[in-house]
Formats: C-alpha cells, structure tokens, sequence
DNA sequence: TATAATTGGACAATAAAAATTACCAAAGCG
DNA sequence: CGCTTTGGTAATTTTTATTGTCCAATTATA
C-alpha cells in the first residue's frame, strides 16, 4: 500500500535542512563544508546523526567527499549533470548551438532583471568584473580577459535575483568559462572581433548600471546572438579549409 | 539560535499526509474521515499515533469534532484552509516567483522552437499528454491533471529540439511535478481557473501543432504569466484575511 | 622534514523517547 | 439495548539518539 508511514529519522530532518541551504544558495557548490563536530554543535545533535544525514546527501549527489580524505562540500545540482551536458556538448554536433540558443534565451532576460533588481552591491560586483575585463583587454592578457567575462556575466546573474535562474547557470558555471575561454580563442582570430565584444559588454554594463531593463535585454541578448553567428561564420570557414586542405593532400 | 533541529515525531508526518489529502482534494470539506483504527490500520501506526496527528491538524484548524461526540470531518475551505495556504507561500516566499519566473522565460522559447522544429513523433507525444490532461479534467481527477500537465510541458521541451534546455528543464522535472501539483491546488480554489487553465494548455497546444512558432510563444508565455499572476492575488487574498482575522481576535 | 593539531571514520554503551499493544469507560447510532 | 466508535491512559518494548572513546589520515606548523 502505498499509504505506508515510517516514521521520520533525526537525519532526514537535517538532510533537508541542508538541502535547503545549498538550494537556496547559501552554500555555494564547491564550497567546503564545517566540520562535521561544528556543523553538530551548530544543529545541536550528535554527530552520528549529522554523519548519518551528510551521508544521504552525498548519495543523493548533492554532497562529495572533498580531496582531503573526506571533507565534505556541495556541488553543482548533481556532477551528472554538467558531466552529461558536457559530454553532450563535445559529442552532439548541434551542442553548441544549443547551448548558446539557451544562453541566448536566459540572458535577456537576466540583464533585464538585473537592471531591474540590482542593488548597489550587485553593480559594485558587476562594475568589478567588467573593469577587469577592460584591463585584461587592454593588456591583451585573453585568459583573464575571458576569466574577467565569465564573472561579469555571473554577477548579472547574481543581480537578477532569481535563485532558479542562478543556481542553473552556477552548474554550468564551469561550461560556462571554459566556453567563454574556448569561444574567445576562436573569436579572436577574426579581426576587430575583441573590441566588438568588448562593446557590447561595455553597452549591457551601462545599461545595467543605468537601470534600463529593456535597453539592457535587448543589448545582452544581442551580445550572445553575435557570439553565436560568429562563431556559425569561424565553423564554416573552418569546415571549408578542411575540405580544401584535404583535397590538396589528395591530388 | 534558529539551527536548532528537532527529532520529528511521527505524529508529525501523518498529519502532514493527511494534510496532502486535504489540499489535493482526495478528501473534500465536510466529508467525514475513516474510524481511527481504520486509519492506524492504513497508515501502518499505531491508535495513539494517528490520534495525536488528529489533534494535532484539530488545532491547526483543518479537521473539527463532528456533532457526533468526536468523529472527524474535514472543514470548509475557510479561514482555516486558507491559512495553511498562505502559510505555504509564506514558507516559500521567493522560491516560487523565482521559479514562474524562470519557467517563462523558457517557456515561451521552447513553444517557439517545439513549434518551429516539432517532428510528427513529437507532436504525436504532446497530443497523447494534452489528451491524456483533458480526460482527467473530465473526470475531475486532479492528481492525474496534474502529473499529465507536467508530461505535457516536458513534451513541450523536447519538441524544442535543444538539448541543452531538455536536459536542464527534465533535472527540474521533479520540482516542476511538485510544483505544478501544489499550483493546481492552490489555483484550483478560484472558480472558472480550471476551465481557463485548460483552455491555456490548448492555445498553446494548437498553435503547436499548427506550426505556429510565434503564437505558440506568446500564449505559453502568457499561460505562465497567468499563472503567476493568479498565485500573486491569491496570496494577497491570504494575507489580508489573515489580518482581518487578527484584527478581530486583537479587537 | 618532523611533529602537533585537526579531521574523518567507526563503534559500543548508555540514555531517552517514541511508538506500540493493551485495556477500560463513555457516548452516539442502529 | 447491544454494537461501534471514541477518549483517555498505562505499561511495555523497540527504536533512536547521545555520549564517549579510539584510530587513521591529513593538514598545518615549527
């Protein structure tokens, strides 16, 4: 029967309680958790009963065994899932595209909330980023101008204050700097490609900052459509010098 | 400090079973409950168990002594139910905007793209969904409407053809199958909202199978926005009655 | 590098509580 | 007037949680 009550175990009770932190943000995936004698003192209860809870966390896939023989900390929502959506974006030839189609997707919509919700903690962040953006262009140092970019497009996250929305692009977070890094290399190559993006993150920056949601949507959505055409442009050339080179080894 | 856990009772998760029943709809107002024993029987626990549960949804307000002596009944939807509703959004208070919120933004897209890129297979599937939720609004079924409701969008998705947005949104699929439930419940109280929730699904349905990217866009947007919007004023709704309430007590 | 401090991991004994079984009196309902 | 259901409660037993201790591994520190 499918009415059948068990009664609920002290773990359970805290399983969700954690649950509910790293769900609602406020443990960040990667980030280390206290001591298990802390995190004891902290629930007030015994640390077999907080074992036992971390436990199903950690079969749940909600919590790993960190390097250290054991600490514990939170993860993305479930290694799984960003290593099946990796695996999907190396394999499937169309993974890409959609992955930039759904970012396209999102960060309309998240530069118009952030312009929208933003606090002036928020901008401070995204001000951080893109001013290290800027620097790193100007130095011409790509890996952190792509490190810088990864974080400017995290904090407009942050700022649109949608926990759905950030924890979903925080699991893809890691997708998501080395697409930017990988995006970047191949952008680069084409000429006055740099300061265009460069203008178009300095365009969703003042948007964002002057508090216009439509200009900023409109302007970040454009910002990942061009990445996207672009980058459709660099695959077709790149497709075209194959065939050409494999036709000259061949005659 | 508020990281104090408790153990939790037994009592504790009958009743809230019991209170699933109520808002679901499996047990209507008025309606009188099973002997106790009957009930111990079908949950598996124990008399006093189940009757401390009893007492305890008593207090709360969701079941009352019937005239005679003490068998029990469920209430009206009254000042009772609407409490525990508001203090069900009060649990959540962001988690659910953050989560419409989210999943209209998606939505809209993934009307676009299931119409632009829908395969007949595909629509083959949103049509058993979309038939499969009308034959359970028939019958009056809400848990069945509410689990093909739930198949119906995720049908919606993976007509989109995008599978980065599957993978993402089928990882929420458990939360959307809570949470389209728990919607149901809610919106279900207003009159006229299943008809109109219906007819939703079927705009967006028709202009799906129509290949009707734009319209299909709009009104799945439009299909979430209203939902939104409805749990807005029926919290609202909540809230002002509880403070009405209050203010008579205070008085 | 070696040592100390900290942490994860495990387990046994004890203590607490919670749930179960059980019984009995009272009150509606046929 | 019996039959059923309920309210209340006592005693029992099982489960559950806590305390305390030990060891191995790791990290930090001298």
């Amino acid at each position: 029967m499918s009415t059948q009550i068990k009664p609920a175990k002290l773990a359970d009770t805290i399983a969700e309680r954690i649950e509910i932190l790293i769900l609602e943000g406020a443990l960040r995936p990667g980030e280390r958790l206290l001591p298990e004698r802390e995190l004891a003192l902290r629930f007030d209860v015994s640390r077999p009963s907080l074992r036992e809870a971390l436990e199903k966390l950690e079969n749940k896939g909600l919590l790993f065994a960190g390097k250290g023989g054991a600490s514990h900390v939170a993860p993305l929502l479930g290694e799984a899932f960003t290593e099946t959506l990796s695996r999907m974006m190396r394999d499937q030839p169309d993974g890409t595209r959609d992955y930039l189609e759904f970012r396209a997707i999102i960060e309309g919509s998240a530069a118009y909330l952030a312009a929208l919700r933003g606090t002036d903690i928020d901008r401070a962040l995204i001000a951080e980023a893109f001013e290290r953006m800027k620097a790193a262009h100007a130095e011409d140092d790509p890996s952190n101008e792509a490190a810088a970019d990864a974080d400017f497009h995290l904090a407009l996250y942050e700022a649109s204050h949608n926990l759905v929305m950030l924890h979903i692009m925080r699991a893809l977070s890691a997708l998501l700097r080395r697409d930017v890094f990988y995006n970047r290399a191949k952008l680069y190559q084409r000429k006055g490609v740099r300061e265009l993006l460069l203008e178009q993150h300095e365009a969703v920056y003042k948007a964002v900052m002057a508090g216009d949601p439509d200009g900023a949507s409109r302007v970040a959505a454009q910002h990942i459509s061009f990445t996207r055409e672009a980058l459709h442009e660099i695959a077709e050339l790149d497709a075209r010098l194959e065939r050409q080179l494999r036709d000259l080894v061949r005659s």
